[in-house]
DNA sequence: GTACAATTTGGTATCGTTTGCGTAAATAAA
DNA sequence: TTTATTTACGCAAACGATACCAAATTGTAC
């Protein structure tokens, strides 16, 4: 079956007319007469004429289409990031093509190599926790394409970048287990290679610092798949549970994460069900946790919004863009009763 | 800035051969020399020559891309059927297109407007809950376009459909509060015209029928939105418990519904923390609320692939497909502690 | 009435690819 | 050697739309 649409030839030939000429009527060109313009649009109107994108594509080189490649669309951290990159996509006249890498290089290869040669205009980006080469990216880069990197970002690759403060983040929610009275505090967080978290770790590692605690590598653990895997995120919780030198908090980051670890935790019967623990997530229903999740909310929506306008700065920009920036924004940590010590 | 690819011409150009030739080498066909073939796929290779897909779909008037359409992403069930979706589209040599309607009637005509010029190949979709007037797809379908419906489907346009057993899904549910010892089950759902709502109230009814119940119209409160307006849950929880005859339980459809119910009660003061309520909901995470949550669970991934199935069948169907059905799947309810009777 | 400008329209190439048809050269058959 | 048949390739049209350039028509001035 196939799926007919209406042209500006059936226009031109019911009208008699040349197709460069219904063209212009129908673009409001100033070299056709009113009577002709009245003509056309009226039986385009009547035909339900609409021109067709992919010619148009092929003719103007660009698809009015941003691309979005996320590693996970049920994460509502990057589903808050997407509705926002909506509102402002859709605001200045472009359409948006979601695709979810789920945690694979292969598979994220594959849909940017696929939306490239569809003439996206543009590319927004969170890579998949097991790109560790970034080569791809920067050679589509260089031959031209627009790339905005937001959260999971690439630090290598020149262009623009949307992160929240990482560093800050880990820094603050370590903090605020320590002032707890915590003192062997674990981290589960997620590939080492990646930019997020290197920086969360050494949010984490400074906080330690600060309040005179050892920093102990065999309190952190790294989960390749990004909590994809559950079996990663019960080995990580297995092994800080088994050791000799059992944590008393555990951080982690990354939604999926986050939540893996919580239910690891509650069906462990011999974790001691005081562990009190903290999350980097986005979820609307950490409230209704028993007990109730403190976490670190990173803006998603404000995220998605401020890298779309650098996007389509840059796609419209009439002379290459030299001078990139990173935004980095405030991420806050909304305190429950996970984190907090019993007495 | 303009990404530049590189096309059959230039291979040509650089091979001394017409277009012609290099495109029907790159294809494999049988008048082209061993020796010119390889001469092309080799230097296809060096340069990493891909295929334009914009001429491709311009030229055979297909896109190799299938069209998703759902109201949200942000919600368990849908991220799911994606999930679902993708593993057949790709396995397939399909790639996927994915839009939310965010539940508006208006941003749905435009998603569905556009991916149809687009040359989407197929369309599967749930509707908004705001879409009463399935013209515009009914139009779509008679001019040929593959449509598949799945979840919340128009039951008056003739074509595939996948929907799971929504009647029995609220029978069931209904039947196990009944035997709980629940005399006044509340029921907040969608809007009413949706065809899942219409099911789910059916079992809801019949239950209490079965069970020499009465069945009361004050007890049922639709939210238009879907529960995307907070607000409209809000009044529907506030009318049920501030009516003279208040529920003992409640029975919610829709992941979205549920979860923005659970939080009205939670923070309610007034309404008695014995309540018992059961949803309809996809989310890994009920398992940590706290009561964890009773729910009905859709098999939301089985779905998507066997909806997808459906649609590649219409799409590479030779001659046109006259018989259609309607795929009903089973959905099951776990219990947990939500819907149990408290003595 | 002629010359020239202004206005409006048509012809055609183009984007990248495929494909039917034509044809030159190479091979086989007579 | 002549004729028939392959083999291997090029030309050009097509998909739908746009845009440059040329041309036709009309209007204006002298």
């Amino acid at each position: 079956m196939k799926y007919e649409s209406v042209t500006i030839k059936d226009i031109a030939l019911k009208l008699n007319l040349s197709t460069s000429t219904v063209s212009r009527a129908l673009r409001g060109s100033y070299e056709i007469s009113d009577k002709t313009k009245k003509l056309v649009e009226d039986y385009a109107k009547k035909i339900n004429y609409h021109p067709n994108p992919i010619a148009l594509s092929l003719k103007e080189r660009r698809s009015h289409t941003i691309g979005i490649v996320v590693p996970e669309i049920a994460n509502n951290f990057f589903s808050q990031a997407i509705n926002g990159i909506e509102s402002i996509a859709y605001g200045s006249g472009y359409h948006v093509s979601i695709s979810q890498s789920h945690e694979s290089f292969d598979r994220e290869l594959i849909i940017v190599q696929h939306m490239a040669s569809r003439s996206i205009d543009g590319l927004l980006i969170s890579v998949s926790s097991e790109t560790k080469d970034s080569s791809y990216l920067k050679s589509l880069h260089d031959r031209g394409m627009p790339i905005v990197f937001f959260d999971r970002i690439i630090d290598e690759i020149d262009t623009f970048k949307v992160v929240c403060d990482n560093f800050k983040g880990a820094y603050d929610a370590t903090t605020h287990l320590i002032k707890q009275g915590f003192k062997n505090i674990g981290h589960i967080t997620s590939s080492a290679h990646l930019f997020i978290t290197r920086k969360r770790l050494e949010g984490y590692k400074k906080a330690l610092a600060d309040h005179k605690l050892l920093y102990k590598e065999s309190l952190v653990k790294h989960c390749d798949h990004g909590g994809m895997d559950v079996e990663e995120v019960k080995k990580a919780v297995n092994e800080l549970f088994n050791a000799k030198d059992k944590p008393d908090a555990i951080l982690s980051a990354g939604d999926r994460i986050t939540t893996v670890m919580i239910s690891v935790i509650k069906n462990y019967k011999s974790i001691n069900k005081d562990i009190a623990y903290l999350g980097f997530s986005n979820s609307e229903l950490t409230d209704m946790f028993s007990p109730s999740l403190t976490a670190v909310c990173q803006p998603a929506f404000e995220m998605g919004k401020v890298a779309t306008e650098l996007l389509i700065k840059l796609i419209e920009s009439k002379r290459p863009i030299k001078e990139f920036e990173t935004k980095i924004m405030e991420s806050k940590i909304v305190i429950k009763e996970s984190s907090i010590k019993k007495r």
